[in-house]
DNA sequence: CTGTTAGCGCTTTCAT
DNA sequence: ATGAAAGCGCTAACAG
């Protein structure tokens, strides 16, 4: 492998002159620049970027962390993600956790490490101390959920209030019977989004059947499987509100499947491009993952660039999506 | 930051000692790592991997490029990838392209510039030269495609053998206007399952109207429009075969909403997870996509441990999985 | 068992 | 416009 010192040798010239022309400083002469091309050319070198990191003490990077590879609700976030990151100059990288604490940690490493600038946190399995921790020395931020008790900035919707809203569609619809289908681990959104369902329920009068709040897997077949659980009860709902779309749509593909789609309405929640193809289409609530996305990178580049900045949450808006899963009740 | 110098100034050993302690050398007195690990906890020291890899010249870090974010098709890969990755003390970090080939040199040069060990691309917008270039140079394989007269690695299925299977499977079942929708890019998978299709077309003595080959992009609403196209011509065919799962949703997806679905078969490519559960499921090839992932680590990690190694393909089999979109021709 | 030291590749200050 | 040299944090050969 070529190194600047090779190409020193190779030239004649020093390696700060290599070095100037490599990162195109203007205080080379025309000369220098083109004999020094040449040879870069020649004998095809590469900046070694370890080498320039360790000086400078950056590396230009941000990594994003995902739970899992397979959700499209990542795609618009990426993008915003992307979008502001390079603008600003930066590359983004992702790690994805599979859920496991243990490769998660080995991934926060590459920000105590210094090989990235700052991380995205999109899912975490940490609890509020470890996180308060890291926050504390590293710039990090949490992606669409926030942590109670926990010192460190997010940017979110407000996951209560959405729960709420979908919900309050179903009531409005008629519907007297609701039930949930919520997330397995006790995590913010889905203890949030289960307030948010219990707070319109208790503002509408309703009760709550405590066999209608069935907690399971963000996947479509934990959302099949808990469906039907949910319709095998004595007095199954004629209203579902469930955490995710992914949820949602096992829940009616269940209900399809038993001649159920017309009686029972299904809503869901992130509004992921399959809810909107997926039968007549599942009504759900929009998360703004493109700006979810673009507004995590401009707060974590504003942690890094003033790192005893106290952390910060911002809130951005969400909205309800009416499609086919749902209808009055009759 | 605390580094290995202030822990020796702190202890009173020497960064040698520190550094020993740190990585575990068993040359080192209990009482020596008793102080030189107490100090790291007060300190909160953290090794920076930075120096550690200029010095050791390697990162044990792999990078998988992907062209987007959003495709289920490559969850399985990635936990084949991480499966032998892990095992080999390798990490693995994303890079999205967007099947933007700016986006994607950026990545490249994580490669270049030894900030990573090695490169899985899942797809690329490079030629065979700069691919044969690269991968001259540097440890490259590609996953789940070949790029004709490219000197390099790649682990794939026989996707001409795949796409005769699949055209096979719509013949025996009495078809005898089969149709394809084709990926728009014309790049290797496409070409090699246009040609499995009309081979197989051939074979069987059938025609294949040119109007009945339709090229269009890898995701659902490309696809249930060209499907739609497809079938508003003059003679449109009773089966579609299609060069992906999404397209293939997407197909259906059209026929259903025209009341078509019994009376045209359709075939996808992939074996995704929502193939499975998409109305009556979507009938499909199926690709190894663990093992694609983890046959890819350990034919990069043999590169990277041989630089001299010759470019190797290893193929991997594939099998056709019968669901409801399927059936005979009447 | 521990310390000294060179050096990985690079940027940048300070001279010239 | 160019070069010499220091130093970023770390590991490992060598000496003791």
């Amino acid at each position: 492998m070529v190194s600047i010192k090779d190409l020193a040798n190779l030239t004649g010239y020093s390696v700060a002159t290599i070095s100037r022309v490599v990162n195109n400083s203007p205080m080379v002469s025309e000369k220098a620049r083109a004999e020094i091309e040449e040879a870069i050319r020649a004998t095809g070198y590469h900046p070694n970027f370890i080498g320039r990191s360790l000086r400078l003490s950056f590396s230009m990077k941000l990594l994003l962390l995902l739970p899992t590879a397979e959700n499209t609700f990542y795609g618009d976030i990426l993008r915003g993600i992307e979008q502001s990151a390079s603008a600003a100059g930066y590359q983004v990288v992702i790690g994805v956790t599979q859920n496991k604490l243990e490769i998660e940690k080995k991934y926060i490493e590459m920000l105590t490490s210094r090989q990235v600038d700052g991380m995205i946190i999109a899912n975490t399995n940490m609890d509020k101390f470890d996180l308060s921790r890291i926050s504390e020395s590293f710039p990090i931020v949490l992606l669409a959920h926030s942590m109670d008790g926990a010192n460190v900035s997010s940017v979110t919707i407000d996951n209560l209030a959405a729960a709420y809203d979908a919900t309050k569609l179903l009531i409005d619809l008629g519907h007297t019977s609701i039930g949930m289908l919520s997330g397995r681990y006790y995590r913010n959104p889905s203890i949030e989004r289960e307030e948010g369902f219990k707070n319109a329920l208790k503002d509408a009068g309703l009760p709550l059947n405590p066999s209608h709040l069935i907690r399971t897997d963000y996947d479509f077949n934990s959302g099949k499987l808990a469906c039907k659980k949910l319709m095998s009860g004595k007095a199954p709902p004629t209203a579902i509100f469930c955490v995710a779309d992914s949820i949602a749509i096992g829940a009616e593909r269940y209900l399809l499947d038993s001649g159920l789609e017309n009686v029972v309405s299904v809503i869901g929640f992130d509004n992921v491009i399959e809810s909107e193809y997926f039968y007549n289409g599942i009504t759900t609530v929009n998360q703004p993952k493109y700006d979810l996305g673009k507004v995590s990178v401009d707060l974590l580049l504003k942690i890094i660039s003033d790192k005893s900045a106290p952390p910060e949450t911002v809130v951005l808006p969400h909205y309800l999506v009416e499609r086919g899963s749902t209808s009055k009740a009759r």
